[in-house]
DNA sequence: ACCTGAACACCGTTCAAGT
DNA sequence: ACCTGAACACCGTTCAAGT
């Protein structure tokens, strides 16, 4: 029993059985202790839940330095938001406080050492990756709840347009991120025009 | 004993104690009820926040539509942000989950009126405002829980730098605002270099 | 000193018993 | 038919009693 085994017990739990079977209860039966004995290694739930979130985050690999800076953000936030999703026992965690473990780390230094790289100025760097955090999480949040489909979504979609564009999805994600690194790019070297804007994106959307 | 009138009593308890004071006993007890009476005009506590959240986003005013668009989408955004932050108690579930009551879906046609007027293709007026709401739903998050300020972010602000941009504030706030708004102008009108860009954010950082 | 589990102070919601 | 409150099935965490 180290707080290893119990994080990694706690993922696998659920995985299997969601997010309602992360409580300390039902983790120690899975484990098959006392729920006070995880106290022992954990201050609180929130301390191992946190662990959970970056055992599921160290899934995320590093991006190459040699490809551009918006393609390195991009990549990390992507993959961040894939590796949640896999994980569904601990997806609304992560899209409720950012995982900042050694691996959420890392990967927050391979967003800042982008947008340095990006021509951002030293004092916008911080805050225009916790834009960019700040976006990832909520747009992961609606993802998670779109596995619940929210009604009242479906009635402003209905009321706008018939084609729903789907709320929490991939696509709605990489929309939202493109308009922030076309800002951050705009931000960078204002008066450029973005030649570069929607190169990395899945779709191409210049005739729709 | 109507739904206004406990959602009215719900929102002025939640102003005094906090969110801690939202559960279904406490709004009881304050209004001198069974805790089942509330279940005879809400059937469940997330209805009733619900009411309550859009009891707040009333107290936001529709801006004049002749204000150039991306101040209209800029006040409702950060009047929404601050309607939510006058009320501590319900701060948490506005930003957990967009308002759609019918003060929220007022402001959200807002947004869209907006952005349609912008320039941007009719596919994308949805996706765009999705991506408005979800990133300042998580700014607010960020603010709530900068009322008990996070370990976590502290050490990587001090690892990062020494002035500390604090995580939630509401410049931090407008800063990604403006990337949304900057990338959405980019977007609508690809080439052009945005010459209004920052003219409507509250401090002017060409000299930083 | 270490560990356990009973107990505390709560939850949201159901449902049977009263009026 | 309407309303109440006891009860159900949970929580995270504390703490006293055991080993």
């Amino acid at each position: 029993m180290t707080p290893a085994v119990i994080a990694a017990a706690t993922l696998a739990l659920g995985d299997r059985e969601g997010p309602g079977a992360m409580s300390m209860r039902r983790i120690a039966a899975d484990l098959g202790c006392d729920p006070m004995a995880i106290y022992r290694h954990f201050p609180n739930r929130q301390a191992l839940l946190d662990a959970v979130a970056d055992l599921a985050v160290q899934e995320v690999a590093v991006p190459a330095g040699e490809k551009p800076w918006d393609e390195r953000v991009r990549a990390v936030l992507t993959d961040v938001r894939a590796a949640a999703l896999r994980h569904p026992g601990i997806a609304g965690h992560i899209a409720s406080r950012p995982p900042l473990g050694s691996a959420g780390q890392k990967l927050a230094a391979v967003i800042t050492g982008a947008l340095a790289e990006a021509g951002l100025a030293p004092g916008d760097v911080l805050k225009a990756s916790q834009a960019l955090v700040a976006y990832s999480a909520a747009g992961l949040r609606m993802a998670v709840e779109a596995g619940a489909p929210d009604e009242r979504w479906r009635q402003v979609n209905e009321a706008l347009e018939g084609e729903t564009p789907v709320v929490g999805s991939a696509e709605q994600f990489e929309y939202g991120l493109r308009l922030l690194l076309n800002g951050i790019r705009l931000e960078a070297h204002p008066g450029e025009a973005s030649r570069t804007a929607g190169a990395y994106s899945g779709q191409d959307r210049s005739c729709s």
